[in-house]
RNA sequence: CGGGACGUAGCGCAGCUUGGUAGCGCACUUGAUUUGGGAUCAAGGGGUCGCAGGUUCGAAUCCUGUCGUCCCGACCA
């Protein structure tokens, strides 16, 4: 390709709207421009990377026994509402209507589609496992569309499906998937991790998410630093720890003037915030619930969402706190009545903690559940871990990250075959439901990630496997005749050797030429100037390393090839 | 959905407080010189100031509404 006819319009300033370096470069280097918020036009340069993602897990795919397909995009209601989904998924669930009024929607995600397709065709034991795989554009109306390609409301995401006749053959589905899904983010030059991740809307239990490590990331997550535990921090387990035993301190209301916030209680008291038990009020869809925890944890919402198996949870309005005997900032569980009271797995082995009154400004001292002082109706694991606890698998320190999910893999069970009656019959005439499985990635937000993972100051570093080009070439002067004619001899030998290879024949200086060479991040650079050239010798540059080396002009060629193969078996 | 901010040329911004008919840098076009890390000079082109009302002799500027965009939070495969 020629710089002069490629479509990579390169920015000098970063527009406004980027905020995280992936999204900046993406602008800057011209490979996606918004349309809309949470929507982009992929240019060339970003189809290329994305062709070459979405062609690496076909690969990884196929060799797993996947079989690609391809399901509309728009979806009747009528599935949805048979899967009980069109009234649980939100506002996020993009609905649109047809001109005879019909309600359909933009598929967010294919389990319906796919749970109809085969059950239009699967009768019998004997057609299982089967696993069927897209790539294709969905649609989520975000409630925050953010950091461009990372949290889209349009975006490409390879979705599979597998039905398996039992249990002990999804098990075996998963773990395959959960091999093929680490050579992909391999393959991609991704540093990541998979962890133990919540199944959410989408149902069913066991979970993976695959996390790429990045300051970025929208989600926590702790892994172990001496066995291979890592979750998400909103389903993260580790065991309470027993409290040391302590005598019963007589319980005493003391003033508190203005500290509605667990830190003040504490500062004010001069004690530290774990001594504190705090009390939040949960809307949980019609029912309103208390919850304790103690002052330096932080609930997990997913948890408790699990636990209460509702479909909205938030925190109470003041009024709703209000009717329970609550008093917003001052809250504690001495004294409430006619509500269910959860602790957390802590509370109960906790003595002589601070709560709050019930009264503005005043909290009380050694207050003890043990001693019966207030009542729990559940004690249940809600909250979230923290870095620098204990491994629940091995004892070992865990250590705190931020990730930017690019896949997550799911056992759906029978959840969906069940609910649209997706059977087979086994060998003794018996009708059983299909268990399925689920596995996502998100191709543009793997997309993201390397260049999250890969940049420096001057631009992105692309991992040769998913390059947009692997090579570009640089005439260092245009007007010198001899100089643009070994190039255009470099260029067309690299071409005719099925290197993918730019030419930068633009009329421009040679310091614009490698600024958008360093930008756009192709993996190798090959300058073509007068002084070499004389030596009868180019100039690499690796890009990755920023080491240079001179190359005979009659070998170059032949050491880009082997080169680029090093690279891409590494 | 709650909180905050911003919409002026393709991009980055100034002008708005104190109303007088729009400006800077980059990019773009033409010519000349220049050619190993974002050149220089000269001459050009490009904007219903997001949109709609209102106030005023006069609105980018003041008022009201509306749409869009971004950030933080909540939420989310």
């Amino acid at each position: 390709m020629r710089a002069t006819n490629l479509y990579a319009p390169t920015l000098r300033e970063v527009p406004a709207e980027a905020e995280i370096e992936s999204h900046k470069l993406m602008l800057r280097a011209g490979m996606i421009r918004k349309v809309a918020s949470g929507m982009y036009t992929y240019l060339p340069m970003s189809w290329r990377t994305m062709r070459k993602i979405m062609n690496i897990i076909r690969e990884e795919m196929d060799a797993a026994g996947g079989q690609e397909l391809l399901m509309p995009i728009v979806q009747p209601a009528e599935w949805w509402q048979a899967s009980g989904r069109w009234d649980v998924y939100g506002a996020e669930l993009w609905r649109v209507k047809d001109r005879h009024d019909r309600d359909f929607c933009l598929g967010p995600t294919h389990e319906e589609a796919i749970t109809m397709t085969f059950k239009q065709d699967v009768r019998s034991y004997k057609q299982l496992p089967l696993s069927l795989y897209q790539i294709q554009t969905k649609f989520r109306d975000e409630r925050r569309p953010r950091f461009g390609l990372m949290r889209g409301r349009e975006f490409m995401m390879k979705d599979m499906y597998s039905f398996d006749r039992d249990e002990a053959g999804l098990d075996k589905t998963y773990q395959r998937m959960h091999e093929a899904y680490t050579n992909v983010f391999k393959r991609c030059g991704l540093k990541f991790r998979p962890v133990e991740a919540d199944s959410g809307a989408i149902g069913g239990s066991g979970s993976h998410e695959f996390m790429a490590i990045a300051d970025t990331g929208e989600s926590a997550i702790v892994y172990c630093d001496t066995c291979d535990y890592a979750a998400s921090v909103e389903i993260a387990s580790v065991p309470a720890g027993a409290c040391e035993k302590e005598a019963f301190g007589e319980t005493q209301k003391v003033a508190t003037p203005n500290c509605a916030s667990v830190e003040d209680v504490a500062n004010f008291l001069g004690l530290p915030t774990s001594t504190v038990v705090k009390t939040m009020y949960y809307q949980a869809d019609d029912k309103t619930v208390l919850v304790l925890l103690r002052g330096d944890r932080h609930v997990s919402e997913v948890k408790l969402q699990n636990l209460l198996g509702c479909l909205e949870l938030s925190m109470a309005s003041d009024e709703t706190v209000e009717k329970f005997g609550g008093k917003a900032g001052y809250l504690g569980p001495v004294g409430i009545k006619g509500i269910e009271i959860i602790a957390d797995c802590e509370v109960p082995l906790m003595y002589n903690y601070v709560t709050g009154a019930n009264e503005e400004g005043y909290h009380l001292l050694n207050v003890n559940y043990q001693r019966g002082d207030f009542v729990i109706d559940k004690v249940a694991d809600i909250r979230e871990v923290t870095a620098g606890e204990k491994c629940p698998h091995c004892g070992g320190v865990l250590q705190g990250a931020r990730g930017i999910e690019i896949g997550q893999i799911f056992k759906l069970h029978d959840k969906y075959s069940r609910l649209l009656e997706a059977n087979y019959t086994d060998e003794e005439g018996v009708e059983r439901p299909a268990v399925m499985g689920c596995y996502g990635i998100g191709v543009g937000r793997t997309m993201a990630a390397v260049i999250e993972q890969s940049n420096d100051e001057y631009g992105i570093i692309w991992p040769m496997a998913v390059a947009p080009y692997q090579v570009v070439v640089i005439p260092v002067n245009d007007k010198d005749e001899a100089l643009t004619a070994a190039a255009k001899k470099i260029y067309d030998e690299l071409l005719r050797a099925k290197v993918e290879v730019v030419i930068d024949d633009r009329k421009e200086r040679p310091g614009v030429k490698f600024n958008d060479a360093d930008l756009i991040g192709y993996p190798l650079r090959i300058v073509v100037g007068s002084k070499s050239l004389a030596k009868g010798v180019v100039e690499v540059k690796i890009r990755a390393t920023g080491e240079t080396m001179e190359i005979p002009v009659e070998e170059i060629t032949e050491w880009t090839k082997k080169r680029i193969g090093e690279e891409l078996t590494k």
